[in-house]
DNA sequence: CCCTATGATCCTTATCGTGGAACAATAGTT
DNA sequence: AACTATTGTTCCACGATAAGGATCATAGGG
């Protein structure tokens, strides 16, 4: 266990950052006492450091609080493809490892899906380098999650598609079987950011002589872990307030 | 000046984790020490913190900190519109009492110039209601802004603009003058948000036997103003770092 | 003007945070 | 494999800091 002492104030003052920054609405002083079971004194001195250092701000003087100019300039940067990919690196790894298969972490465009980052399978045969490579939704994996989870919408609806999808979202992972190219096999799990929404998806693949049926369901449990712990480190599921 | 004591760790702790959420890459334990010029034993537990908040996150177990799940939930939701909206009111506010006009606030967008929000002057002659409306970019003042300073791109060019959009840039607000329909005339200054890209305009409008190029003039230093208190507030201009 | 609610400040005291030293882990070199 | 260098973690005595009840200040409503 990490030694967690010389930090109650650290702990006390993140606290409150994230109260504010979860708010659906402004927040005052008294509404976060009451939130964070703390005096509100303590509130107050803590607040007026947080605000010192930008990281929170009132509507005027004593006014309610927001996530501040600090918090709106990460937020307007965004979280990019570097992030995501770097975030995702060793889940890949772990994944490849595990599977001996070449895994793959996409992103959803309106122009098909985009292979971001590639760890290649040790076998002679395997997929070929995909980063930069733009494909079809409909027959691959990574483009069943994002057409089951609504990441895209295609022209000219994907009626035929239908049955498939509502599986894939039942079992939270998406197969494709010889449907981009004969011979080739896939599998896929969603990867969400913050508040649930759907932002890139982590794959294995491989030939269908050894990504067999009975095989990719052995690997599922994993690849859905793995694209768990991204999503977490994406802020998903880390909040304690209700969905907005 | 508030009182500041009681606050040092917290205020030790927020250079850390700003530092942390202004670093180009992941940042190590030593570097942050050096950085913030404290001893490392003091930034590996302040920074241990942090991290059981979710506010940073590691590469492995002991690697380089970056923004955790908590910035980056914050940063995957955005500022949106609202946010635009409620941290401006009190700027129109100010600039509507000053200037006796109207005084709106606008997005760009590919289809032209969005209002968001609009305080109405007192007076029976004025602009009428501009929330929701779109206007080409190339007769309004903001339109002007967005173009001069980027923010959108319209089709067929606008090298008819380049001589007077290049003047908008020079002084840093725009004018228009009897361009959208006769009578009326307007000034924008742009709003930006963290890396400094233009996100927002406001402007100010009222019928020309008003709203003189005198009064322009009277009126440009307030409105400059304006928009750079709310740009501070979307976190623009408060990172130490040079730009990336 | 009075009352209520919210937020800020004061300041004594006990608890906590500090940081140098030592230890642990990791990476690079031979 | 052994050694060295670098980075990061943990310990703990002690002094400095953070706590929080009491009081004050401000704002809004009747």
């Amino acid at each position: 266990m990490p030694n967690t002492s010389g930090t109650q104030s650290i702990d006390r003052a993140a606290q409150l950052l994230i109260a504010v920054a979860d708010s659906a609405a402004p927040i005052g002083v008294g509404e976060l006492a009451e939130a964070t079971d703390l005096p509100k004194s303590t509130v107050s001195r803590l607040v007026a450091a947080l605000e010192r250092h930008a990281l929170v701000q009132r509507d005027g003087l004593r006014g309610p609080l927001r996530p501040g100019p600090v918090m709106m300039r990460l937020a307007r940067r965004g979280a990019g493809d570097r992030d995501l990919t770097e975030l995702s690196a060793d889940a890949l790894r772990r994944l490849a490892d595990a599977s001996a298969e070449t895994i793959n972490l996409a992103v959803p465009t309106p122009l098909g899906v985009e292979h971001l980052s590639q760890v290649d399978s040790g076998h002679f045969i395997g997929s070929t380098n995909w980063i930069g490579r733009r494909v079809p939704h409909e027959t691959t994996a990574v483009g069943k999650v994002f057409l089951a989870f609504g990441a895209v919408r295609i022209a000219g609806g994907h009626a035929g598609l239908v049955p498939e999808l509502e599986a894939v979202r039942v079992r939270g992972y998406a197969t494709a079987v010889g449907e981009l190219e004969p011979g080739l096999a896939a599998m896929a799990a969603p990867v969400r950011a913050g508040a649930g929404e759907i932002v890139a998806a982590l794959s294995i693949s491989g030939p269908e002589t050894r990504l067999t049926r009975e095989r990719i369901g052995d690997l599922a449990p994993l690849l859905l872990h793995e694209a768990a712990t991204v999503s977490a480190r994406l802020g998903y599921g880390t909040t304690t307030q209700g969905a907005a």
